[in-house]
DNA sequence: CTATTCTTTCACTTTCTTTTGAAAGTTCAA
DNA sequence: TTGAACTTTCAAAAGAAAGTGAAAGAATAG
């Protein structure tokens, strides 16, 4: 296979599986473009490669600069804004954990702790039923918590860090 | 709070919850519905419920049910069809891994080992860059692979299912 | 200061997804 | 075999999401 074909490919996979995951699919796209490059590139030539008008270019960068996974980064003597996208897989991954858990497990934590005080009898079963799930889900939230907490931090940590190069 | 309200505020979350990770809303608010009733609804129910349409409803019951986890349940002398689902939210949890590793995971493993396979020179930095890149995400999808298995089997195994039981 | 180069915004268009509801299909008791 | 009760399908409509590109806004070199 051919790298231009190979990289076509690698793109428009990413951005599938991007768009699986509720992340828009240019966006997962530029992401995956960026991971490829040596260098870092420009709005143009993100245009280019990717056949994407310029607003949507700047608005989906925005984005992945939002997310940590991508940097700007400023070429001297160039006018121009470049960018890059972070090349460690693992860091990616935990950049996405952090992200999505603010995003959307810290919401829903607080949600089901107001949940949990719904009014009425225990001996109706409806009442029970919607407690005993509301308290299920809490438990689990919470557990989710905990876990991805350390997934996140093992790789800040020099401690967890080091152990967790083990396994790469 | 009334039950009324804080069960259409539960599916109401649980609805947007899934939409982030591209299920479908109404799929995600029946599945809600289903775990917080105590007994088992019928399409009708459903319908009645959450103010959709019949197709609608028979749609999405029938994804849930691809995707394990809402069960058909017939009730003796009833013609109709009832549905409930699984209420406990671990096994939900590894259900929701299994499917989403089999339709994600799977394909972009089989991609990637693929893209591997790329002609070039090393010599050339694009070319090693991208070999790089898809290697580095080879090893982490391999890696994930492994985790979602180990966390999928523990509810199967007994072994690991009581150990699980310490946690929960 | 101002001309040039680059970035951001946003109203509009296009594309993709979801929902509807009527019609067709199925099942089964009588 | 019939018809009542229920389920499934699917074409069309509505709705949501993403993309465009021209215009406005910044930043900087000269």
């Amino acid at each position: 296979m051919k790298l231009a074909e190979a990289k076509a490919q690698f793109i428009q996979s990413w951005g599938s599986l991007g768009a699986q995951w509720g992340i828009n699919r240019t966006m997962a796209q530029i992401h995956a473009l960026l991971m490829i490059m040596p260098d870092p590139l420009s709005a143009d030539d993100i245009m280019a490669e990717l056949n994407i008008s310029r607003g949507n270019t700047n608005m989906n960068v925005r984005e992945l600069i939002n997310w940590g996974l991508v940097d700007r980064v400023l070429i001297p003597g160039e006018r121009k804004e470049y960018f890059s996208a972070e090349k460690d897989i693992w860091k990616v991954a935990t950049e996405i954990a952090r992200e999505r858990k603010r995003r959307e497990l810290d919401p829903i934590i607080k949600t089901l702790n107001q949940l949990q005080e719904v009014e009425g009898d225990m001996k109706d079963k409806h009442v029970k039923a919607f407690r005993d799930s509301i308290q299920n889900l809490n438990k689990f939230a919470h557990q989710s918590d905990k876990a991805i907490n350390s997934f996140v931090k093992a790789e800040e940590s020099w401690f967890y860090g080091t152990l967790m190069k083990l396994f790469k």
